[in-house]
DNA sequence: CTTTGTGCAAAGCCTTTGCACTCGC
DNA sequence: GCGAGTGCAAAGGCTTTGCACAAAG
């Protein structure tokens, strides 16, 4: 994901305005390797930023999605998760105990839709969903 | 899948009572192909049974996931989704313009996750969403 | 008869939105 | 200054739940 600055411009270059409340949700992003909810993006902003609200953190991480710095993906887990890495395609493990989320590369060029099935189908993009258990849940019947 | 005849005795026999609101629920899985919400499926069972609750028809909906005679799927269009093939390995094309769900079979058997990023995570199942434009909903700037 | 299922309505969770004030540009 | 951004709080959409009554087994 890019920095703050670059960010930063951007936003302004789009004509939309920076504040310290989107810098600091900019921030918070970078490095950003959990996937974060907006609620935790949102907890987190308020200690370098008491006042935030929620509005804002919604409107921020859209306006980012909207310039394609960030994805927001829904994986079933009750909320969005703001993903900062739109670098790399890649797809998603999720741990169905504990909500976790990570990055997993595979290439979904070996994957042919049907001709039949997929007839006039117009196809936009394809999400891969990895369901299971991560090493930190242990086994399926813990 | 499974006749209401069917459903009825495993619901039986796994201990749950056969009603006939949830047998109007099962009728109308029949051969669904639709993907139907449950908001759908709650309009639709009360033309056969107009004092049903949505109550009634989330709990059946759940029994039947439970017992895996159905499948509930999330897939990001703001509501469950209920799958009565479970017979079939498939996955699921989404229209991104009116939601419409169709079934479509690729084995997920050429996905190799890279051993280094599933490293210890269990895998219990790989879920695939296309996401695109449904021929009844044209071209994408339509 | 006992226990589960049903209906109604209210509550819960996450996301979106109206309004008035603030502040970036 | 103008208009977009912010904060607060309330509303919206979908799912879940408490309660009292009905009905399945």
């Amino acid at each position: 994901m890019k920095t703050v600055a670059e960010l930063t411009d951007r936003f302004r270059t789009a004509g939309l305005r920076v504040t310290p409340q989107r810098q600091a949700v900019f921030a918070l992003l970078q490095g950003d390797v959990t996937h974060p909810t907006v609620e935790a993006l949102y907890e987190a902003s308020r200690e370098s930023m008491p006042t935030i609200s929620q509005r804002t953190v919604y409107q921020t991480v859209h306006d980012l999605a909207a310039l394609g710095e960030v994805r927001l993906l829904d994986l079933g887990t009750g909320s969005f998760r703001v993903d900062p890495n739109v670098e790399h395609d890649h797809h998603h493990l999720v741990c169905e105990s504990c909500g976790a989320v990570r990055d997993v590369e595979l290439s979904v060029g070996n994957l042919v839709l049907p001709a039949q099935a997929a007839a006039g189908f117009d196809v936009a993009a394809i999400d891969v969903i990895v369901r299971g258990r991560c090493p930190e849940c242990g086994a399926p019947d813990a």
